[in-house]
DNA sequence: ACCAAAAAGGAAAGCGCTTTACCATTTAGG
DNA sequence: CCTAAATGGTAAAGCGCTTTCCTTTTTGGT
């Protein structure tokens, strides 16, 4: 490996003076200057990152930690896209995204691995649960928490719009098919679903709420089977999720009944098939790009002034398309 | 921050047998052992893996590499579920992944980067042309050189299980959509279709492959276009990839024809939504998760034995659904 | 009770880099 | 022409840990 020494014994310098062409320093000659730097392209230099880490007790490097409860990770459709939305901007800070193993069962243990890691910061999604992983800053994306350092949809918003637009196409009977009833973005919108419901004075049976299983899409077919027995079916479901949206579709369609003609559907995220299903689906995006940016802001902010930004809510967006109709 | 020396004093002993009981040392006594392990405890003391790496030269890191001319990242539907498979094996080995900003244009600015972060291996995904990144164990995922490090389905034998099954089906007019003509997999594919046609004796006029634009929805939609518009109309056809099958089917159905029923379409990846569109995906099935464990024992091999295994080639399997009928 | 061998423990060097404190030249200012 | 301030450069300490090479202590065999 070559070394700081090397470059100073070729380039007749001390190694000071290579660390500081190294770092910009200005008090170093034009002439210093070149001479290091053809040593260094002549001997093909690499800093250490370790060594300098060690030196100056910063990483570069932001820890990522995942929704563990729901199993899945870098290939979810929507954590994954908030990352690379992260990953998009925390990169042009040279920032590189270090993911941690989630196995560690144990959230003290990710908090250990994280600190041994000597992280600058720390990004985490959907991790259910208070878990201040306290001394390195941190944001959160989804959290169950209204506390500072959060970012997340305007989940009430999204299902506001989705019962809205369904009452404007003169839809009454509307049903709603919940994410789960402990993750915090599932309880907004379930909220959001019932406030507007109510605004607009349309009756909730308790029937017309029912849970899907952790945003799947067997959850959200088992919703729908229940929706469809229903003596006074629903003409329209709020579906909180996509993928469980597709669920409802699928079963709506093996009844003999048809989207959006007999039933509408929306769903929730926007994800990227959405607009590639049959009928392409009607749904309230979730901006997954500008959610990732916005934690890598507030995340930069945290790392270099220790600013605590507020919780920042994503605006969601009504995404017409062909899932629903008028009644 | 506390370190070794803490715990040294702490505990009374030199700091050489505080790293020695926290590295497993056989020459310390249970007396000693406790009394360190005590103390770490009391001070809730985390090794600094800087100075690990920098004694050891060993980061416990292995770096991401994407492919990055097709400006998708992390959520790519196929690649993250490969990531995925990769890193629930490596971490088994205590390995973190560490995916480098990829907007370094150049690759030789990659692989710098990457000896500056010091990883102990690289795994690099779908990156184009031929990108020894020397020094560093590396192993890709969908090469195009058939080089030994590298880890790819069996394409070919994908295309003709295709093309297979749609003959059994009675199929005679069998078109292909390619994937593109530079892409590795999406070549293999595109060979092995023909193969089976020709050793079927089936003719493959010219306007039957076409070129969907990189594996895209809409290189499916344009390819399709053309393939409708032909005289002599295919009644069936191979499509490379799922998302370009989506593409295809979505323009089938809005010329008023039928899947299966007019045209049966069969994709190749199974992406997860496969089985949630309408019809639900016939497919051909690439192991991502195999895949990714398999790149990520080869890497360990090398990066542990030194030991350079032959590429492996990992084998794909027909997933039947409703896309495809007989004639 | 004695000695060789094994076990236990420690001093110190070194991994590659940054940074502080300091020295030696120049350059500018009066 | 002399002093003060830049400017250019260096030595050395230190970041936290591993590892080699000793030294000291313990063990057990006779």
């Amino acid at each position: 490996m070559t070394t700081i020494y090397d470059i100073a014994k070729r380039s007749g310098y001390s190694i000071t003076t290579v660390s500081k062409v190294l770092n910009n320093y200005t008090n170093v000659s034009q002439k210093a200057k070149k001479s290091v730097l053809d040593a260094i392209e002549e001997l093909g230099y690499t800093p250490n990152s370790s060594a300098r880490t060690l030196a100056t007790n910063k990483s570069w490097m932001i820890g990522v930690v995942f929704a563990e409860h729901l199993g899945v990770g870098i290939a979810h459709p929507f954590f994954s896209e908030v990352i690379e939305g992260f990953k998009k901007h925390i990169e042009l800070y040279n920032y590189d995204l270090l993911f941690v193993s989630r196995d560690m069962g144990l959230k003290q243990e990710t908090y250990k691995h994280l600190k041994h890691r000597g992280v600058d910061g720390v990004m985490v999604i959907q991790s259910e649960g208070d878990d201040s992983v306290s001394s390195i800053p941190t944001v959160y994306i989804d959290r169950p928490l209204e506390k500072p350092g959060s970012v997340y949809s305007d989940n009430r918003q999204g299902s506001k719009l989705a019962v809205e637009y369904l009452f404007e196409l003169g839809h009454r009977k509307i049903a709603h098919i919940a994410g789960d009833t402990k993750i915090f973005s599932a309880i907004e919108r379930a909220k959001g679903y019932k406030e507007t419901m109510e605004k607009l004075n349309l009756s909730v049976p308790d029937e017309y709420i029912v849970n899907g299983n952790f945003f799947s899409y067997e959850g959200g077919r088992e919703a729908m089977i229940r929706l469809l027995s229903l003596q006074d079916r629903p003409t329209a479901v709020v579906v909180a999720g996509d993928h469980m949206a597709l669920g409802a579709i699928k079963v709506i369609k093996e009844a003999g009944l048809k989207v959006p003609d007999d039933i509408s559907i929306i769903g929730f995220d926007d994800i990227a098939v959405a607009q590639h299903i049959d009928p392409p689906l009607t749904t309230i995006r979730q901006d997954k790009d500008l959610i990732g940016r916005q934690a890598a802001i507030m995340l930069l902010n945290k790392i270099d002034h220790k600013t605590d930004d507020p919780t920042k809510i994503i605006p969601v967006q009504l995404i017409k398309r062909e899932s629903c109709s008028r009644v």
